[in-house]
RNA sequence: GCCGAGGUGGCGGAAUGGUAGACGUACAGGACUUAAAAUCCUGUGACCCGUUUGGGUCGUGCGGGUUCGAGUCCCGCCCUCGGCACCA
């Protein structure tokens, strides 16, 4: 992953992650695979424009000083970076793609500007995507005790906090640019389980995408007492596409309402004794609209209720962990199961944001439901049988099991039979099967200064005239429908790609307004323009792209970086299948090019992919979707970015996240200047395992720094004075050596791949004088992926070493092998071993009685029949004394293991 | 509340069901040195017995279980960290 470039410089949790990427290339190069390893800066978006508002700079000017530090200290680092393969998201050669990118998303329907309730940061002045709101309830950021407003902070308390300055976000009604991953809810679900991903990141997915089977059932509301006039019948029902659904069957539905609601327990339905709708439900609208004849008394404690709810937090929502309250709605229902009337109350423990924005309370069966009869007296139904386990007091419990008291279904299995009782439902026509996905679309525009401007241009004249007439094929051309802007409609018009990119000017002020709108629409020189349609005047959209768009396609770009013809390589620019439109159009490029790019395009998907899990649900999924987007329009041959994705571990230090406000932060520079950039490195990957993270600490990297010098007096030493041949324990450490660190390295297990070169170096100390060349070198190309400088300088050195009976010698000074870099210890094949070295010739086997330790025998690895194993142990003293005067009921035998002698203990 | 990961010496951490504590740190002792640093070597889980060689008991968060044998597998808890959360 690559890194946002942070003014402050590389954060020593950058290089403890790059570090892993770059020992596992190397190793993977040394295996004589083709290794490409990209480096690039994610300097766009809300994080280098806020630091650059912190310290009163412009962003663009920051960049650059960004950009060279950054590059500076990856330099420094020893990572073995492609440098002329660079891609910066902030550059317009790269945004441009971006843009396109936009646009192609746009045309196919993935991209829409709808109004919704949205996110909104009031520090960072601008609307958040839900994967950017975190740690809902849980961060007790400074900022929520001391800085916000009560009201904001309740409403942080339960709606979370932005993702980059952790203050509560807001809710706001606003238009604003969606990209439509929820359409893809199901490919991003099951592609999980095709891919090779660390798991938690994958289950953590799975939760965000969070599918849940289960029934929409509707339940008739009992009409007597109502007359409603057949305006306000859509709004019985919470939901857009039902409302037009309830439009078409009025006629029929205006002798009987009815509130439909979604569960994952059907199989609860006999229990259902009351429903509960959301403060935000159409049909609390309707009964303070006064359309409804209600008692009037309840019609007035329910606009108490309603009123007091908004009040409280501003969005008329509660903390899950507060008392349930609610209202009764005056309303009867009808459970479609049992056929009995039960109440409608009215709660804000019920969102309207998922499902229907009502439930069937089952308050036998869950335990918010259960909480809400309890305090209002409500009548409380079992239908499934108590859990063994369960405890004799406990009132209300969520299992599966065995359904009782339930018509039809009794003696049924709630989770067995659960498809059955499914089909009942559709049967009857109570109900019909549902599939629900708590992913939402990806707000993705921003009200902010420094992104990619969202190049889409704003059309009244095309509107009015063309589109009016043709209003159908307009909507196929530009995506759909219009906007309205000062009262009037506009046709959404894409920036033509020949146009592209839209380029952000230099604004001098480009500080968040806070009022809605972005920056750019200070500019009048940016915002009117003419339309590339009907050439008549027009306005630009001034909300830039979110920072996740950027880098959600950059791993792409990097085989690109030299044509401003092509995005990214693909074989379909030379053959296009039949739905792109002609690609070489859109492009203009060579077909030289386009050939290159399709040779290029092998190299695609990512093979091995290192970073944080803290992108899980924010990066690692809106790749994911993108590139299915990609593949769906046929521009890419693959539809998982990233084959492999291993997230490392979070670094700590003094066993406390380093932060700021902690001042526990770790500048690498510091250490790479003391101690060097290898002793680093080496520490880094060596302080735990690499996919968990550890602490750091000082002393570790100097006894790291100790070990490295070791290693080098050694092989210094030694090269001036090696053996004809390595002693036969010098081989067979070797070749242990190189057999475990190369599985140790495979499997990310830095740490061990470490101590095991520990041990060889103790083995190769004790040895001073009898290690062949070809062990030294076998020794140095082991440490070659870690400490790359060290371990070049020490080949070059015992390449150059006077005795020398290797034909490599020769290399020097050719000035065509050193271009190549073959004279270089990483461009060396990682060495091999002889598997008879490995095997031990004298074994220790452990001797037990009764499983416990009393001796251990050293025996020759021929000599390990089970017969001549028993007699030698029976023969130890130390086993003699536990054996004597027992009888031996059995013997326990591991060749080159154990031996277990079970005795009676009496 | 749900879903993950984890809990092992003073510390960071090793251990396909088979000698727990590899490797490193820290500490102690020795060698080298006028001395210190650096380096090299040795020791180091706790407790008990033995003047020494040595021997023994206990020991991987807690309580059970499976097994000849459990850090490792199973059941029930406790704690820490991470993710999700009135998602019906």
């Amino acid at each position: 992953m690559f890194p946002y470039p942070s003014a402050e410089g590389l954060h020593v949790g950058n290089m403890y992650a790059f570090t892993g990427s770059d020992v596992f290339g190397r190793f993977m190069r040394m295996k004589g695979k083709d290794v490409f390893e990209p480096i690039g800066l994610d300097g766009f978006g809300i994080h280098s424009e806020n630091y650059a508002l912190k310290i009163g700079a412009h962003p663009a000017k920051q960049a650059e000083i960004s950009e060279k530090r950054f590059y500076e200290q990856l330099h420094m680092i020893g990572n073995a970076y492609d440098f002329e393969r660079t891609v910066e998201t902030y550059k317009p050669d790269y945004y441009k793609w971006t843009q396109w990118l936009f646009i192609r998303l746009f045309k196919a329907g993935l991209a829409e500007k709808k109004k919704a309730e949205v996110n909104w940061c009031p520090s960072c002045k601008t609307t958040l995507a839900d994967e950017q709101v975190i740690n809902k309830l849980k961060v007790k950021s400074e900022k929520l005790k001391v800085e916000a407003s009560p009201e904001v902070r309740l409403g942080g308390e339960r709606g979370g906090v932005c993702e980059r300055c952790e203050t509560p976000v807001e809710k706001k009604e606003l238009e604003q640019w969606f990209f439509r991953i929820t359409i893809y809810a199901d490919r991003l679900l099951k592609g999980l389980s095709r891919i090779d991903w660390s798991e938690k990141v994958v289950l953590a997915q799975k939760n965000w995408i969070g599918r849940s089977e289960g029934a929409r059932i509707r339940f008739s509301v009992l009409g007597s007492q109502l007359s409603a006039n057949s305006q306000s019948a859509s709004l019985l029902t919470g939901q857009q596409k039902t409302d037009k659904l309830n439009t078409e069957n009025r006629q029929q539905k205006t002798d009987n309402w009815s509130i439909e609601v979604f569960t994952t327990r059907p199989d609860t339905l006999f229990g259902a004794t009351f429903m509960v709708l959301s403060l935000k439900h159409g049909i609390v609208a309707s009964l303070l609209s006064s359309k409804f004849k209600v008692q009037s008394s309840k019609l007035e404690e329910v606009r108490e209720y309603v009123e007091k709810s908004k009040k409280k937090t501003g969005l008329g929502l509660d903390a899950p962990d507060k008392a349930k309250e609610g209202v009764f709605s005056g309303l009867y229902a009808i459970n479609p199961a049992t056929n009995e009337n039960i109440p409608v109350w009215i709660s804000d423990y019920v969102l309207m944001e998922y499902g229907t924005g009502a439930i069937m309370a089952v308050p036998g069966h869950d335990r918010r439901d259960f909480e809400f009869a309890k305090k209002y007296e409500l009548p409380i139904k079992y239908v499934l049988e108590k859990p063994k386990s369960a405890d004799d007091k406990i009132e209300c419990w969520d299992s599966q099991g065995k359904i009782i008291d339930s018509g039809d279904w009794t003696g049924w299995d709630s989770e067995k039979d659960f498809h059955k009782i499914l089909n009942f439902l559709e049967e009857k026509k109570i109900g019909k099967r549902e599939l629900r996905y708590h992913l939402r679309d990806w707000l993705i525009s921003r009200q902010r200064y420094w992104g990619a401007p969202i190049p889409i241009i704003y059309c009244c004249n095309c509107w009015e005239s063309k589109l009016k007439i043709k209003n159908e094929k307009l909507k196929i051309e530009y995506g759909k429908d219009y906007i309205k802007i000062d009262g009037k409609e506009h046709a959404i018009v894409p920036v033509p790609e020949k146009d592209l990119p839209v380029v952000l000017p230099f604004v001098e002020n480009f500080k968040p307004l806070g009022t809605g709108v972005a920056p750019l629409a200070q500019d009048e020189e940016f915002v009117n323009t003419k339309c590339p349609n009907c050439d008549s005047p027009a306005k630009r959209e001034t909300d830039v792209c979110d920072t996740f768009l950027d880098s959600s396609w950059y791993f792409l770009r990097y085989l690109a970086t030299d044509s401003d013809k092509v995005p990214f390589p693909s074989k379909s620019w030379e053959n296009p299948k039949s739905e792109i439109r002609n690609p070489k159009q859109i492009f203009r490029a060579s077909s030289f090019e386009l050939r290159a790019s399709a040779k290029r395009a092998v190299w695609l998907p990512v093979d091995m992919y290192i970073g944080g899990a803290e992108h899980s649900v924010l990066h690692l999924l809106y790749a994911r979707f993108i590139t299915k987007a990609l593949f769906d329009l046929n521009y890419l041959d693959f539809d998982e970015p990233f084959t492999k994705f291993r997230a490392h571990g979070l670094l700590i230090k003094d066993s406390a996240k380093m932060s700021k406000s902690r001042g526990n932060i770790v500048n690498p520079d510091e250490y790479i200047a003391s101690f060097g950039a290898d002793a680093l490195r080496c520490y880094l990957m060596f302080l735990g395992p690499y996919e968990q993270g550890g602490d750091f600490r000082d002393s570790g990297i100097e006894g790291m720094e100790r070990f490295l010098k070791r290693v080098k007096r050694l092989v210094e030493s030694q090269s001036n004075n090696v053996a004809e041949q390595s002693s036969i324990e010098v081989k067979k450490a070797v070749d242990k050596a190189v057999k475990g660190v190369g599985e140790d390295i495979e499997s990310l297990r830095y740490n061990t791949a470490i101590a095991k070169i520990m041990t060889l170096t103790n083995v190769l100390y004790e040895s001073r004088g009898k290690i062949s060349k070809d062990s030294l070198k076998t020794y140095i190309l082991l440490l070659a992926p870690f400490a790359p400088f060290m371990t070049e300088e020490l080949w070059e050195r015992l390449r150059l070493s006077k005795i020398d009976t290797d034909k490599s010698a020769d290399i020097h000074g050719s000035k065509n092998s050193r271009k190549s870099f073959a004279w270089s210890v990483h461009a060396q094949p990682w060495p091999k071993y002889d598997e008879e070295n490995i095997t031990e010739e004298i074994v220790t086997i452990a001797v037990q009685v009764n499983g416990k330790l009393r001796s251990v025998l050293s025996i020759k690895y021929q000599v390990s029949s089970r017969e001549e194993v028993e007699s030698l142990a029976r023969e130890d003293e130390r086993v003699k004394k536990y054996l004597e005067g027992k009888e031996i009921k059995k013997v326990i035998f591991v060749p080159r293991k154990i031996i277990n002698f079970v005795v009676n203990n009496d």
